[in-house]
DNA sequence: CACCATGTTCCTTG
DNA sequence: CCAAGGAACATGGT
């Protein structure tokens, strides 16, 4: 479940949930998902430690953690594309694809990943290569342009770039760029600097209303079936409306345009997927 | 069985 | 050296 908005909601929904809560122990169960560090110096360093804080940072999740003694340290989460991370009480059947479990007493934390794409680390370094917050004051029209008039790349490729702009994944470039009404496949740096503005306030307008509507949504990541088919998880037939009605185009290959019902089209970009509408977007 | 999937990194090619 | 494209990672859904 992991763009910027549904990465910010479980931030905003974790944080007080874990905080002051002492990990007691710690269970690593694919050790891929700690990498750069070793499963022993993960559950050394987290064994005893107290939960400070939470952040998000791109699609990133920071942990911040008070050991025993000594000074505060970050443990850095990735959900990848198929990681979820929830407390559930102590006893309760573990997930099948369970990656890390912090014991917490009564409740545990769980880390769990069926294609084990994400990440729980003590290594933060991923973060230095990170751009801009698109929502925050440093992700200017300006720094915006400036970047874009470096890339040849088209643009759809070049917005899922961490580095251009942090959180941006494959279904909201295509919602922004729609949203814009611009082409998917316009060169970066052909842009003219009105749409470069458009599609600037598009983006922000695409993840913040995505955090609302996420925001309002009650979350249950206890580990059942039922309260955690956020975003775009929930347009199985049975669940909600509110989600289907927000993607306008991803993923909608072959039904009409909202705006003038010409047929969304779907292409490939570097090997992923892209949802456009022909006309509306040029 | 075939193909597709929200992400990132690494390798190859040009 | 750089940019761009593709494969790999591992599992599940359709």
């Amino acid at each position: 479940m992991p763009e910027l908005p549904e990465v910010e909601v479980l931030a905003r929904h974790l944080a007080p949930l874990v905080q002051g809560r002492t990990i007691r122990a710690v269970d690593v169960r694919r050790a891929k998902v700690v990498e750069p560090s070793s499963p022993r110096a993960l559950a050394r360093r987290l064994a005893g430690a107290t939960f400070t804080g939470l952040e998000r940072r791109g699609k990133y999740l920071l942990f911040q953690l008070r050991p025993r003694r000594g000074e505060t340290f970050f443990a850095l989460g990735h959900l990848g594309m198929t990681g979820r991370m929830f407390l559930q009480p102590a006893r309760a059947p573990l997930p099948k694809h369970a990656a890390i479990v912090l014991d917490l007493g009564r409740l545990r934390f769980v880390y769990e990943d069926p294609r084990y794409f994400g990440r729980f680390t003590l290594d933060t370094t991923a973060l230095d290569a990170l751009g801009p917050e698109p929502l925050g004051g440093e992700f200017t029209v300006e720094r915006f342009a400036a970047a874009l008039a470096r890339s040849a790349q088209a643009i759809k490729v070049k917005l899922l770039d961490q580095s251009l702009v942090a959180g941006v994944g494959n279904i909201y470039a295509s919602e922004a760029l729609f949203r814009a009404g611009l082409s998917p496949r316009r060169a970066a740096c052909r842009l003219r600097r009105e749409e470069i503005g458009r599609l600037h306030a598009a983006i922000r307008a695409v993840l913040s209303e995505a955090i609302d509507c996420g925001s309002t949504i009650p979350l249950d990541f206890a580990g059942g079936r039922n309260g955690d088919r956020l975003f775009y998880f929930g347009r199985a037939a049975d669940a909600p409306d509110y989600y289907t009605e927000r993607l306008r185009v991803y993923d909608r290959a072959g039904h009409p345009c909202p705006n003038c019902a010409t047929s969304i089209r779907r292409v490939v970009q570097a090997a992923r997927s892209t949802y456009f509408c022909p006309r509306c977007q040029r």
